[in-house]
DNA sequence: TCTGATGCGTC
DNA sequence: GTCGGAC
DNA sequence: GTCCGACGACGCATCAGA
């Protein structure tokens, strides 16, 4: 039996190494030492995660409940913990620190391994959390989490909180638990990942991989119904970089919209997201019309869910949103909000898996099994290897109010969960905002002890008035932001746990994807994306950008 | 019964 | 989604 | 090139508490 103290023993040496070599070499040292029932979790945990995406489980806990929890704990209040959380800059340290001081009391695990929790118990009261639903569920959630910060040692509770935030912060991911799991058990990465691609669950793969060896993870198939990682692209700087990559492309329009994944075995159908929750319900509009311009008795099929507005025009990413996880009021939504299903890719027919086919062939199958209709279609695609050829699809998808092209590799498979350069998607910059800084966040891990996340206001024309756009917090390097930290420390005007306000008078040259409406804050619109490009230490806060010249913007891309 | 805060997924 | 940093 | 962590806005569901 492997307790809980030892896993966060394991965790906190791991945290004090950089090496990702000799990272994995723990992971795999303590993957090798543990149970089978352990070792169907512990991948998870040391990732950050409690349950595998295929489950459907969530915690519900966020880091109001933790403090609910810790509360009681550990006899300090809420806005103690949030203080005690600016000093330590984790929540994981926060916890530690909480137990550390808390008034003396029964502590178990300090008496020896008797008391201690177990891994299992742990994982085990966890799920408890997951599925307590209902009124009075917070209670039972705050009280299950209270036991078990009682019967944790400080060090144990850094791991938990740390856990239950989903965030454990010691350099250990999907890449170098997969490279573990193939080190302990004698078995190639590659082997791993394949079957962690139809699995979508390294918990399960380590214990096949363990049983089994490569043999058993050869083994592993797609199968309907069971959802697959979808492949990703990467950025390309410009479609002449892109095309030079890669000679002759397909080029395809980017939609802005929510991917989707499309199982379908005779008159049965399932959709799924992209993090491989099921969406069929709020989507069966969709679902119907796929069953019946699918001409095959099974398919897997990949593509791009899109809103439109009745007269036919794409809408804007939000509405998509207005219809993903819908439960109620989905008939009236779905007049409102008419979806429309690009499908570009497909992974699966008929038995015959085809995700080491080309893409060639694969989009060839799928022009045969698919008959358009007005709510699915195939994604628009042009080959060339001609740079003006490719810009004009560029523009043509521009127009038509889409987000921009994907040049994909016409001889490549299709390689579940990974961002290769086989896919590059190339999309329009846009002109950067001068915005006023009127506020910041402490940071939190490696970003503690800096003033890390930006409040960003623009100018109401006739009044003068700062109105918020949003925030910005990435984009500087380590080195501007301990500058920057430093500039804006001396404004700051009052603070409030990890928030802090701040004199307005620097401005900060702001980058983003494209202006949303917003209805949260008081400007009425907020940036998709941003990041930041420099300080205008040139401007002074009235000449930042005014509200109207966002509304032009705004304007300009609808 | 309604509203606001919270959690979590989409990008 | 974006980005920077480490390897 | 790949991996990891620290962060952005939005909308829906859920629950607590008025």
């Amino acid at each position: 039996m492997t307790t809980f103290h030892e896993l966060a023993i394991v965790c906190e040496r791991i945290e004090s190494i950089s090496s990702s070599l000799a990272i994995t070499q723990e992971v795999a040292t303590f993957l090798r030492a543990l149970e089978e029932s352990e070792l169907a979790v512990c991948p998870l945990l040391l990732m950050g995660t409690v349950f595998a995406e295929w489950r459907g489980l969530e915690l519900g806990v966020g880091k109001s409940l933790l403090y609910a929890a810790l509360s009681s704990a550990s006899g300090w209040s809420a806005r103690q913990l949030d203080e005690l959380l600016r000093e330590m800059g984790d929540v994981g340290r926060m916890a530690e620190e909480a137990l550390r001081r808390r008034a003396q009391r029964t502590l178990l695990s300090a008496f020896g391994d008797d008391g201690g929790l177990s891994v299992l118990e742990v994982y085990d009261i966890l799920e408890r959390i997951a599925r307590a639903e209902g009124r009075g569920s917070q209670g039972q959630k705050v009280q299950h989490l209270e036991y078990l910060f009682s019967s944790c040692s400080p060090l144990e509770a850094r791991y938990l909180a740390r856990l239950v935030m989903g965030e454990m912060r010691i350099g250990v991911g999907e890449g170098i638990v997969r490279d573990a799991i193939a080190q302990a058990f004698g078995v190639s990465s590659e082997e791993v990942e394949r079957a962690y691609m139809f699995t979508g669950d390294l918990g399960e793969v380590a214990v096949l991989a363990m049983r089994k060896g490569s043999e058993g993870l050869r083994e592993v198939r797609i199968r309907l119904f069971r959802p697959i990682r979808v492949m990703l692209a990467q950025i390309a700087p410009g479609i002449s970089a892109a095309l030079e990559e890669m000679g002759e492309a397909a080029v395809e329009w980017k939609y802005d919209g929510a991917r989707v994944q499309v199982h379908i075995q005779g008159s049965e159908i399932r959709i799924f997201s992209r993090r491989l929750e099921e969406v069929t319900h709020p989507l069966r509009d969709v679902a119907e019309a796929l069953l019946g311009c699918i001409d095959a008795r099974e398919a897997v099929l990949d593509g791009e869910a899109v809103a439109y507005d009745p007269s036919g025009r794409p809408r804007a990413f939000q509405y998509v949103l207005r219809r993903f996880r819908r439960k109620y009021g989905i008939e009236k939504k779905r007049k409102e909000i008419p979806i429309h299903l690009f499908l570009f890719d497909c992974l699966h027919v008929d038995g015959k898996p085809l995700i080491d086919e080309s893409l060639r062939e694969r989009r060839r199958t799928l022009e045969q099994i698919v008959r358009e209709s007005g709510v699915v279609s195939v994604a628009k695609q042009v080959i060339t290897s001609d740079e003006e050829e490719a810009s004009a699809v560029y523009h043509e998808a521009l127009d038509a109010g889409h987000e921009g092209i994907i040049l994909k590799k016409l001889s490549s498979p299709y390689i579940p969960g990974r961002r290769g350069k086989h896919w590059l998607k190339v999309k329009p910059l846009m002109e950067t905002l001068d915005l006023v800084v009127v506020g910041a966040d402490w940071g939190e891990g490696k970003r503690a002890h800096f003033l890390s996340s930006y409040y960003l206001a623009c100018i109401e024309d006739d009044t003068g008035r700062l109105l918020e756009v949003g925030k910005v917090a990435t984009g500087t390097t380590e080195e501007q932001l301990a500058e920057i930290t430093e500039m804006l420390k001396p404004l700051i005007i009052s603070q409030e746990g990890t928030y802090v306000r701040l004199e307005p008078v620097k401005v900060f040259e702001v980058a983003y994807e494209e202006i949303q409406r917003s209805p949260n804050y008081p400007s009425g619109y907020a940036l998709r994306f941003p990041r930041f490009v420099r300080v205008r230490e040139d401007k002074s806060p009235a000449e930042a950008d005014t509200l109207s010249r966002i509304e032009e913007l705004y304007a300009r891309f609808q």
